[in-house]
DNA sequence: CTGAAAGCGCTAACAG
DNA sequence: CTGTTAGCGCTTTCAG
């Protein structure tokens, strides 16, 4: 554990040449620096971080804040945000949420005291006050895909109203003529929008109705349970549009359970792009968000902020698409 | 952002003394931790924890070195380590190593510099001089899920040989009469046992054959190949033991494609018990490790480890159990 | 281009 | 029970 006092010493320079060096700011002799690189390498000198950290404040970390990791939606978010994180050399901490207002002030607490470089937030909207504090306290902020567009922050999102409008037509191409959604919790940005798009598409058939649209929980129970209530209400629904993937998911096998064939009987459509919707049978048309991109474009603008290549807020919103799978083709259309 | 110094003046007492009530050790008279706490209400104090790593070298922060958090299993237990990590007043850094020895080491490299406390090892088997050295920088290390019983660290594992025998024999319960096994990646101690573990329950029978074990690389696609892989030698294989589940969800894709009914004529069995398994149709038959536990107590050993509370290294192999689902009743069962 | 020196904010002997 | 005083290892003015 040699410090920068030992290299110093034995290359016959001050501890702020080494620092130079090791820092490559300021200007150095070459032939110091070859000597301080000598010694350095010779004591297999590495600098310490926590040190780094106190003296400059800035620790080479960053947190990324998101519901839970065990919902693949952002375990590939995070997974994106690690991979650009790495490149640029700066390390993640996971943070857990479970969409909980306390335990997200509780980790901006920690965080705040760890000298944390800046945080990429994934989790439920937070208040304009929590946005406010971080900027006082001049830690940068990026909001990752839930978030209204007013607040004073970068972020990324992707066209959530737009997308939903997508899926409604396409539900409709195949055939559908009562289409039925699940939405996710209204305090959640996303769900919101979706909703909304969804009933923009719809309101002007006379089939449409309010009851066609079910709560859900954004979660793969919740998508089962919508499919029972709605089929209550609506024994003739031939078509769902799930909130979200994990959603559609749960409809899926609520329909299986329930001997309603998909996409014969009911076609089925979700929103996010996760994996899953490759495996499950029938494969599920959803409207796909860029997920990695998102997580990873975050990280850079993040990052870009942290060193100051960036000032002003960015505002991303990404692009869907329709990928159009079996539980959406009709036995008609084939 | 008070420092101990503005609240000792306030308090009218040494920097000692406050360090003293904030971490509640050594004696403090009841009067001046009043005192003292009024002090750091007043002020809003919270003490940096970078300063605090710098001087104790402790900076409450854990990292999890797994090789994707993309995938289910490791997310799950990931979850848990965080949820545990977190009820302690720890932090986790998330480390996606891909399994990849390169990456692993400069990851540990990164997290030395860092003054991590502890790191919880949930990817491919590192070296014993890693273990080494690790030893030598006294940073705990507890490893989770891949590791050979013979390594100087902590280990939290299953019963992989057992499990797998298990499965073998559930499968020739339900009548299969040639049963062939998807092995993982030899490199990873888990693949190896589990391997093992089919080989000893399957050589006393007639039907078995080197060749009904095939290679697959422990995710979706490796199943899918696999089976195909398979199918060509042996297109009477009435059973597959795969070594986990994802590739046994890889596996029933690839025979729903080859238009083979599951479990009519082949019934299916994985290993790990992630919850794709319950939500594949039909509900894959696994072995089922108790993931989330194995990754609370990894973080638990770890922390007492980490507290002093806990000097000999614990091994600790859970158990596993038989969850049978659609994927292996047979129509004769029923 | 280089060095001296003053911190960063806290912990932990050691003395009292 | 409490205060003094060294550091922890590095960054960063400010002179030179």
């Amino acid at each position: 554990m040699a410090t920068i006092r030992d290299v110093a010493k034995l290359a016959g320079v001050s501890v702020a040449t080494v620092s130079r060096v090791i820092n490559k700011n300021g200007y150095v002799n070459q032939g110091t620096e070859q000597k301080v690189r000598k010694a350095i390498q010779q004591l297999h000198f590495e600098p310490n971080a926590v040190a780094r950290g106190l003296a400059s404040k800035r620790t080479g970390t960053i947190a990324v804040i998101l519901p839970d990791i065990t919902n693949p939606f952002f375990a590939e978010m995070a997974r994106a945000v690690e991979d650009e994180a790495r490149k640029h050399g700066f390390t993640v901490i996971l943070c857990n949420s479970d969409d909980q207002g306390a335990k997200e002030k509780t980790y901006i607490e920690v965080l705040k005291k760890k000298y944390i470089d800046g945080i990429i937030f994934a989790s439920q909207t937070l208040g304009k006050e929590d946005v406010a504090q971080m900027k006082k306290h001049n830690i940068p902020l990026v909001v990752l895909d839930r978030a209204p567009s007013e607040e004073d922050c970068s972020i990324v999102r992707s066209q959530n109203s737009m997308g939903a409008q997508v899926a409604v037509r396409h539900l409709l191409e195949t055939g559908c003529r009562k289409i039925a959604h699940i939405y996710g919790p209204q305090e959640i940005t996303t769900a919101k929008e979706r909703l909304l798009g969804y009933e923009h598409a719809v309101k002007g058939f006379d089939w449409f109705t309010p009851t066609l649209m079910v709560p859900g929980n954004f979660r793969l129970d919740g998508g089962m349970k919508a499919v029972e209530l709605l089929l209550e209400q609506h024994p003739d629904v031939d078509g769902i549009f799930a909130g979200n993937d994990l959603m559609a998911v749960g409809a899926l096998k609520a329909l299986h359970r329930l001997g309603i064939r998909v996409p014969d009987q009911i076609a089925v459509c979700g929103f996010d792009g996760i994996y899953l919707t490759e495996i499950m049978e029938p494969e599920l048309t959803t409207v796909a968000q860029p997920i990695y991109e998102m997580g990873s474009l975050a990280a850079e603008i993040l990052i870009q902020k942290i060193n100051g290549t960036l000032q002003e807020n960015q505002v991303c919103e990404l692009e869907v698409s329709l990928i159009a799978r079996n539980s959406t083709r009709r036995e008609r259309m084939k």
